[in-house]
This record gives C-alpha cells, sequence and structure tokens, in this order.
RNA sequence: GGGCCUGUAGAUCAGGGGUAGAUCGUUGCGUUCGCAACGCAAAGGCCGCGGGUUCGAAUCCCGCCGGGUCCA
C-alpha cells in the first residue's frame, strides 16, 4: 500500500535508511543508521523534556514569525489566517487543519489558491480530545497550525515530495536541531474523502509535524485500496503540511507540560487566583509533571480507566502513592485545562461564535460550561471575562479580538449567568429527586442521572455532589457521557438524488435581462410535466427566494410553471399540466412579474435589513438562514440576547432610511480569491456558493455573494415593516418583516385591527391601552365582586331551604332545583349544607343543560352515604355523567326535562343506603 | 436539523379530570420604648394563549407562544 510513494530522491541522497520499527512494525527513514525505534510513541517515550530540542528558546510570536519568515524567504507567500469558524464551509463548523481554509474548491481544483505555494499559520480548534486536555501535558483544543501548501496539478507542478521534506529538514536544522534526531514515519493519510501518503515528522519523542501529499480521492472501484476504502490519483495533488506551533515551542522550551511552555503567565495567574502554588517552580513537582508527561505520551488517556492506570504508573515511578499523586496532580491539571479551554474561548468568541444551543454555538457553551465548572471546583471567584480578557491582552497579534472585548465580555457576563442559573435550577430539582430515592432507602440510579443531564443540563458529578449533601448515593459510571451519546441515534440524511442525462447547463436568462418577463426556448428535455429548456428568465428556488412562476405555451396552448429547481446547473421547469411538449419545440415563456417584483423586493430588503440590524446590535450578528416570500420574508440572525423593542424600531427606522436614499444595487461578477480578499467572510452570509467566480451584491453597506434577484435600486422595495422577532434557538434571533405591497397591506390590517378593537369599546385607538386595561381591572374586580356574593347568596338560601329538610333515619336530606344556578353556586350551597353533620344535600340546575351537586355531612358518610356515587346513578338520568369525593360530587347532562326524576332518584338512593 | 423537559400567587414550587394549595415575601393587628423574633389575620391567581374531548379541564389531546436542556 502505497509502498514505492515513499522512495524519495532526498532520502537516498542525503544518507537516509529505511527501517521498520521492531515496536510498531511501521516504516520510517533516518540519517542515524544506529536508530532501531521509529520514535513515535508508544515505542519511545519523550526526551525533550528537561532537554530542548532547538538551541534556542521560543514563545509563540517569535516561533511562529520564524517560521512564516522561514518559508517566504523560501518563495512561499504568507497569507492571513482564516477565522476558526469556518464560515466558507457548510460541511463542518470550526476549522480543524490549515488545509480546511482550502476546501472544498482550491482543493478540488475548481479554484485557484490565494497564492501558490503559501505559508499560513492557522488557529485550529478540535475539541475531540476533550477529556485528556490538562491530563496528557499535550492536549490542546485550540492550536495553531503552521503550514505551506502547494496546489500542484498535472503540467504545472510547483514542487511535490522531494522538496517538502527538504524544507522541513532545513527548517528543523535553522532552529539547531541535530538532524540525526529525526526520524521520518511512514504512516498513509485518510481523511474528508481524500488520501495519500505522509511522513510523520518525529524529534525526541514528539510528533512535531506531518507532511501529507494528498493525491488520491475515494473514488467506487478504484484501482488504490486504504482502510477499506477505494481511491483513484486526483488531477491536482496537494502539500499539506501541519507544523504544530505550539509543540514546537514546547520542544524548544523542553518544560514539563506544553501548557507550562505555552502561556506561562496564564498558568502562573490562575494559579494564584486558585490558591496554588506555582508548583512547577519546586523541583519536585517539575519531576512528577515531567514523569506524567512523558507516560502520558505513550499512552492513550481518554477514559477514566485509562486516566488510573497512568497514575498508577506516575505514582510508582515516583515512589508514592496513587491517592497522593492525584491529590498533587489534580488541580493542576485542572488549571492546565482552564488554561486552555479559556484561550480556545478567546479565539472562538473573538471569530465571533454566539454561544448557542445549537451549531458551532453549541461547541462554544459546551467549552464554556465545562470551564466555568472547573473553575467552580478550584473555588476560582473571578468572572470568567475576566480570564478570557487576560487571554486576549495575552494575544497581542489579535488585535480584532481586542476590538471586540466588550461584546466578549457581555457575552461572558450573561453565559456566566445563564450557568449559575441552570445549576441553581438544577440543584433544587437533584435534591428533590434524592429525597424520593432517600425514602425508599435507594441510590439513586443511573437512568435518573442520565434524565438529569439529558434534560435539564446539570452535570453527573454536580448531581453526585448534591446528592452525597442528603446522603443519597449516586452509581456515576466513568463511561457516563458515552452512554448518553448512544441515547441519540442520528438520524440518515436523504440523499439527492442526480439527474442522470448529459445535458448543458441551461443558460440563466434572469440574471442577463432580470427586467424581462418574456422568452423564447428550445425544449432540451421533458420528464414527465418537468420540462428542461436550453435557456430560461424562470428563476429557480435558491438562497432563500421561491421559484418564479409563469406560463409556457406552444403555438396558442399555455401550461402553468408551478416550480423550478436547479440540479448542477440544469433547471427543471415544473407545470400543472402534462401537455405534450416535445424535445426540439420552441415555446414562449411568460413570468408572473407581479411574484417575481414581490420577491425581489423582499430579497434586497432582507439583505438591508442585515445591515441594519449588525449597525443596530453589534457586528458579531451574522445570518443564519433567510427565506422570502411575496407577502413576507424571514431573516434569522445569531445574537446572544433578545432584541429590545427599542432596538427592534431602530433597525426597522434603519432599514427604511436605506430605502429612502434610493441607492442602487450593484451587482457583479467577481473572481471569488480576489473577493474573499476585499471584503471577507462576511461575504458568505447566506450560504457558500460555488464556482471560481461568485456574484457579488452591493446595497449601501452590505455586500454579500448572492445568486438572488434583486431590484436595482433600493426605492423600489417601498416600506419595510419589521413584524416581529422571535427566539427561534438560544443565540439565534429571527426578524420577520414586509416590504413593499406586503408591507403596506400588512400596516393596513394592523389598523385594521386597532379601529375595530377601539370601535367595540366605543374609544379611540388612543385610548385603547388605558381602556383595555381598565376594563381588565374591573373584570377582574367584578369577578371576585361575583364570588363573594355567590357564597353569601349560598348561605342565605341555605337558612331557606333548611326547612324543607326531610328526615330519613337520622338524616336530614335536601334535594331542590335551583334555577339557572352555576356550579360554582351549587357547590357553595352544598358545601354550606354539608356543615352540619347529618345533612345530605341534592342540589341541581338547569344552566346550560342540567348541573348536579350532592353533598354529604361527616355522619351521613359514616353511614355509607357516598356522594360520588349518587352523583354518578342520578346523572345518567340527565344524560350525562358525573363523580367525586363522598363528601361532595358533581355532575351534568343535557336533559333537564329529568331534573326532577334525577332529584326523586337521588332521595331514593339515600333512603336505600340507611334503611 | 432531531429529541427530551417545562410554563400554577411577587419568588420558589406542590397538585395532575370534580370548590386552586404550601413555603417565603407583602400588608394589617397583637406583643415591644423601638427593632428582631414570635402569634393572629388579610390581600394577592385569565393555572402561558387558542382550539378539541367531557356533564365538568389547571389537569387529557392538538396547535401556537415563552423558557430550559441534550445530541449532530
Amino acid at each position: 500500500m502505497l509502498e514505492d510513494e515513499y522512495q524519495l530522491d532526498y532520502f537516498k541522497e542525503n544518507g537516509f535508511v529505511r527501517k521498520q520499527c521492531p515496536g510498531c512494525g511501521k516504516n520510517f527513514w533516518t540519517r542515524d543508521h544506529e536508530r532501531e525505534l521509529c520514535g513515535d510513541p508508544p515505542c519511545v517515550s519523550y526526551s525533550f523534556i528537561g532537554n530542548p530540542v532547538f538551541k534556542k528558546e521560543y514563545d509563540i510570536p517569535s516561533m511562529r514569525e520564524t517560521y512564516l519568515s522561514f518559508f517566504e524567504r523560501h518563495g512561499h507567500t504568507r497569507v492571513k489566517r482564516y477565522p476558526v469558524i469556518a464560515r466558507w464551509r457548510d460541511d463542518i463548523y470550526l476549522t480543524i487543519a490549515s488545509i480546511a481554509d482550502f476546501q472544498p474548491f482550491v482543493t478540488s481544483g475548481l479554484v485557484p489558491p490565494p497564492a501558490n505555494p503559501l505559508t499560513v499559520s492557522q488557529p485550529c480548534i478540535r475539541l475531540d480530545d476533550l477529556d485528556a486536555v490538562g491530563r496528557s501535558g499535550r492536549h490542546l483544543t485550540n492550536f495553531e497550525m503552521m503550514a505551506h501548501h502547494v496546489f500542484n496539478s498535472r503540467g504545472n507542478e510547483i514542487y511535490w515530495k522531494d522538496r517538502t521534506v527538504e524544507l522541513c529538514d532545513t527548517l528543523l536544522s535553522e532552529l539547531g536541531l541535530d538532524l540525526n534526531a529525526v526520524t521520518y514515519k511512514e504512516s498513509p493519510w485518510a481523511g474528508g474523502g481524500n488520501a495519500g501518503p505522509s511522513v510523520e515528522v518525529l524529534v525526541g519523542g514528539l510528533e512535531l509535524a506531518t507532511l501529507v501529499f494528498m493525491n488520491l480521492k475515494q473514488t467506487k472501484g478504484g484501482p488504490i485500496d486504504i482502510k477499506g476504502e477505494s481511491y483513484e490519483k486526483m488531477d491536482t495533488y496537494i502539500v499539506d503540511t501541519g507544523y504544530g506551533l505550539e509543540r514546537f515551542v514546547w520542544a524548544s522550551k523542553g518544560s514539563p507540560t506544553i501548557y507550562d511552555a505555552v502561556f506561562p503567565n496564564i498558568v502562573a495567574g490562575l494559579m494564584e487566583l486558585a490558591g496554588l502554588e506555582h508548583s512547577i517552580e519546586n523541583p519536585e513537582y517539575a519531576r512528577i509533571f515531567s514523569q506524567n508527561a512523558r507516560f502520558a505520551g505513550v499512552m492513550d488517556i481518554s477514559g477514566q480507566a485509562n486516566l488510573l492506570q497512568l497514575r498508577r504508573k506516575v505514582a510508582e515511578s515516583i515512589g508514592t502513592t496513587v491517592e497522593k499523586l492525584q491529590e498533587i496532580m489534580e488541580p493542576v491539571e485542572t488549571v492546565y485545562a482552564i488554561t486552555d479551554h479559556s484561550r480556545c474561548l478567546a479565539f472562538m468568541l473573538g471569530d465571533g461564535i454566539i454561544p448557542s444551543n445549537v451549531k458551532a454555538g453549541y461547541l462554544a457553551r459546551l467549552v464554556l460550561r465545562r470551564t466555568l465548572r472547573m473553575m467552580r471546583d478550584l473555588g476560582i471567584k473571578v468572572p470568567l471575562s475576566d480570564i478570557v480578557e487576560m487571554q486576549i491582552r495575552n494575544l497581542p497579534e489579535y488585535p480584532e479580538f481586542r476590538e471586540r472585548i466588550d461584546t466578549i465580555r457581555e457575552i461572558l457576563m450573561l453565559e456566566e449567568e445563564k450557568f449559575a442559573d441552570t445549576i441553581q435550577r438544577g440543584s433544587r430539582l437533584v435534591r428533590k429527586t434524592a429525597l424520593h430515592f432517600k425514602e425508599k432507602k435507594q441510590s439513586m440510579p443511573l437512568g435518573e442521572l442520565i434524565l438529569l443531564y439529558d434534560t435539564h443540563g446539570i452535570p453527573p458529578e454536580i448531581t453526585r455532589e448534591v446528592a452525597k449533601e442528603e446522603g443519597v448515593d449516586v452509581e456515576l459510571p466513568d463511561t457516563f457521557y458515552s452512554l448518553v451519546a448512544k441515547k441519540h441515534c442520528k438520524a440518515e440524511e436523504e440523499e439527492k438524488q442526480a439527474l442522470p442525462l448529459d445535458i448543458p447547463p441551461t443558460r440563466k436568462l434572469y440574471y442577463e435581462h432580470p427586467a424581462q418577463s418574456e422568452f423564447e426556448a428550445t425544449v432540451i428535455e421533458v420528464i414527465g410535466n418537468k420540462i428542461i429548456l436550453d435557456q430560461t428568465l424562470f428563476y429557480p428556488e435558491g438562497g432563500g427566494q421561491p421559484a418564479d412562476h409563469g406560463t409556457l405555451s406552444l403555438d396558442d396552448i399555455a401550461v402553468n410553471v408551478v416550480d423550478a429547481q436547479i440540479t448542477n446547473g440544469i433547471i427543471l421547469h415544473e407545470t400543472d399540466s402534462s401537455f405534450g411538449f416535445k424535445k426540439g419545440d420552441t415555446v414562449k415563456g411568460k413570468i408572473d412579474m407581479e411574484r417575481r417584483l414581490a420577491h425581489m423586493r423582499h430579497h434586497t430588503a432582507t439583505h438591508i435589513v442585515n445591515e441594519a440590524a449588525k449597525s443596530v446590535l453589534g457586528r458579531h450578528v451574522w445570518q443564519t438562514g433567510a427565506q422570502k416570500s411575496t407577502d413576507r420574508a424571514r431573516l434569522d440572525l445569531t445574537h446572544y440576547k433578545r432584541i429590545s423593542d427599542s432596538e427592534f424600531r431602530e433597525i426597522e427606522l434603519l432599514a427604511n432610511r436605506v430605502v429612502m436614499q434610493d441607492l442602487p444595487v450593484i451587482i457583479k461578477w467577481m473572481d471569488r480569491v480576489e473577493a474573499e480578499k476585499r471584503y471577507g467572510f462576511v461575504l458568505y452570509q447566506g450560504g457558500v456558493p460555488p464556482g471560481k467566480e461568485i456574484r457579488i451584491l452591493k446595497v449601501g453597506n452590505d455586500v454579500e455573494a448572492c445568486g438572488g434577484l434583486h431590484v436595482p435600486n433600493t426605492g423600489i422595495i417601498g416600506p419595510i415593516k419589521l413584524i416581529k422577532t422571535e427566539r427561534i434557538q438560544d443565540g439565534v434571533e429571527r426578524i420577520e418583516f414586509s416590504a413593499g405591497e406586503a408591507a403596506v397591506k400588512h400596516i393596513q390590517e394592523r389598523d385594521e385591527l386597532l379601529n375595530r378593537s377601539a370601535e367595540t369599546l366605543r374609544v379611540t385607538p388612543e385610548q385603547l391601552p388605558d381602556t383595555v386595561n381598565r376594563f381588565f381591572e374591573e373584570w377582574k374586580d367584578l369577578k371576585k365582586e361575583s364570588e363573594r356574593l355567590k357564597a353569601e347568596l349560598a348561605e342565605v338560601r341555605v337558612k331557606a331551604i333548611m326547612s324543607e329538610a326531610v328526615g330519613i333515619n337520622g338524616l336530614r336530606v335536601i334535594s331542590k332545583k335551583i334555577p339557572q344556578a352555576d356550579v360554582d353556586e351549587l357547590i357553595k350551597a352544598a358545601t354550606e349544607f354539608s356543615k352540619d353533620d347529618d345533612m345530605v344535600a341534592i342540589l341541581a340546575s338547569d344552566l346550560g343543560g342540567v348541573k348536579l351537586v350532592v353533598s354529604a355531612g361527616g355522619h351521613a358518610q359514616k353511614l355509607g352515604i357516598n356522594s360520588g356515587a349518587i352523583v354518578r346513578e342520578i346523572s345518567k338520568l340527565v344524560g350525562g355523567g358525573g363523580g367525586g369525593r363522598p363528601g361532595i360530587a358533581q355532575g351534568g347532562g343535557t336533559d333537564a326535562g329529568k331534573i326532577d326524576e334525577a332529584l326523586r332518584r337521588g332521595v331514593e338512593l339515600v333512603r336505600e343506603r340507611v334503611e
């Protein structure tokens, strides 16, 4: 498998030998002919700790600069870093590698790279090994991948494997490394549908870089087999390198952990906040951590069980107990993790991720809450925003983060509050649940723990803690989080079926002649009632804009076009009739321009509202979706709190100002790379269009890549009326609005609503709020008044009717119809009666059919009188049902003519019971 | 995008087809020189909104609105 790929001339000419590692069986190249092992853990362990490999120490900025300028000197163009949130992609949320910047269009050859060859230091975020961060001594959630990339194509090769390895060697030797210490381990790489040979660059047991030579793509039935998947060669072949900036700094310092190497001052600051000694300056502690990192380097410590194993090994080697070691390690590891996570947050929030319960925002919240939890464990009382701010101040190379610091602080404060609320709410719930199991003398089962976490977000650690306070045991397995994950099976996404036909893309007349409403075209293909033309004015659904409607006609027969869809550049017109157009027919098309215009207005208005929202709410606002129709449009935006009424009005006003300025809407096709350079990723508000050329739309200050149809001037939009905001997810606000005629109609409907309401109350609309308020207050007062009167009336009635009671075996029984009394009145009276021990009251009313209430005093109940049973029985007579308790019960029915019969039957039942 | 939970007095929550409850807070009275504490009493509810089922819905069902939370 790819054997030949590693036979580089460079290796041969420079005295390398190829060896097979007896530890792992893998092949590697080295200058050191004595070397046996591949140099990669677990075959070897770290030897650079306490023994730096370069001739001097570097910090992050100096290492980064050294790297980038080295590659600049060697003919590479330095490229600005991309955001850590992968806005240009819809398959991943976070930028996980430098090559991610150039996927999918550059790597596929569709779009040329911004420079070739290029070098970049790309901040990346990976949350895969979250549990190992802090503990392993080397894992980071957030790191910079320094890289140089080359995009070769057949006939245009810049350089390939030999030069790549040579550059790596040269860089390392310039840093003062003894090249005999380097091994290049062969390690085929595959991921994301691509694959190729690759070498890992190992020094002192540490993988400093990976050099990937991406030249394969996954293809069904392809001739090359890697890890069970078949691949074929690509026309493009790409040098994809990754040099770990933090690892280089670590290797240059040889400190016990990567964290001490990368952000020593932050670690020190947090140690102080946690009230811990800065143990790393203590040689004894330093030795423990060095040992830990060395062992962790050769182990996978992702699970709790493995962690314990690590602890055992370390404890053994330094001659102490696991418990003692745990006591020393844990707080420091937590500090390391907080250090790492807070820098990760600085990048996430700095690049504009809004914490949320969905998508990238969820990942931000995940990291954020983890951090808060750990701060809580250590008793760090300062707000998280202070720590993140400390990180940002420590990153002067990222001035863009400082600009946003106020927003970032606010977001963090709000998030911290939210989490505190969740914890507080959670503790109460846990306490309650715990008490429940305490009563049963049981420990809290796992299912309950999962429920608390899954539905209420209460971390199991906190559940255990709180339950313990109540004296209830909790089973918390190591594999808790994976058990939760197992509960959530993922749904399979449906696959779009491709057109099997070999048809050229439809010519898009709607871009060429946006104002035109009629056209002629030739029928290319007919599939049922779907028609493909050589060219069309019909806009197919896309970018949140619905398809055009209209007609297609041949001679004087016309069919309606009810939908248009585009697949791979081919536009399908769906008609409402299967009228037989044939291949080759020349047809006339006519667009429903009223519908089209409404869409255009809403579409241009969407851009304007988006920009207005950004001005009012802040530059962190990002469009996450939009949908237009003829009478309204909606726009989803990232924002960390609800839009207030005044912000709502402000957005509306700004949007209408842009309309009134009657600005031209400028559309032009631009080279993608150039457009990205000029405008940045704000272009991609509504998604990422494919292709080398993208359509750029400018309205006022708003610039976006957009494939939709727009009005030529903003004035044509007419009024923009914001209708409402809705929080569709945490961190995502939806604004609904109408534009043009639809807006006017909406305003009119509003007025109508007001006028009608005002008319009902005989007041002017201006007086409506006060009047409604008065009515509501009065209604409440009257309700109370009525309650009071009913109670009073009941008392009076009871006194009046009491004399009508019939004596039955020592009981006094009342049966009485009270015309038009409601259930409430009957109940009040019945209750009043049953205050006397020997009373049984059977009351009825003919309100809305029949209402029945029976009550029985204490003595009567003892004699076996059950109001519920009586009601159940007599309700049947009036065509209904009923029930209740022995003391009082109610029922009813529909047949008012049977009331007297029901009352008689009630008395009979009492008699039967007691005689 | 897919789940799950939730909305009852100013606050925290119970109830879960049959007269809306508790605790805290509020107000008044008592005790006190005054306060705290205590005792007694009262006020305070469209039981989120709209439909449906039912003699009867805070309670069951459907939809909407709001809040929470997990997963991708």
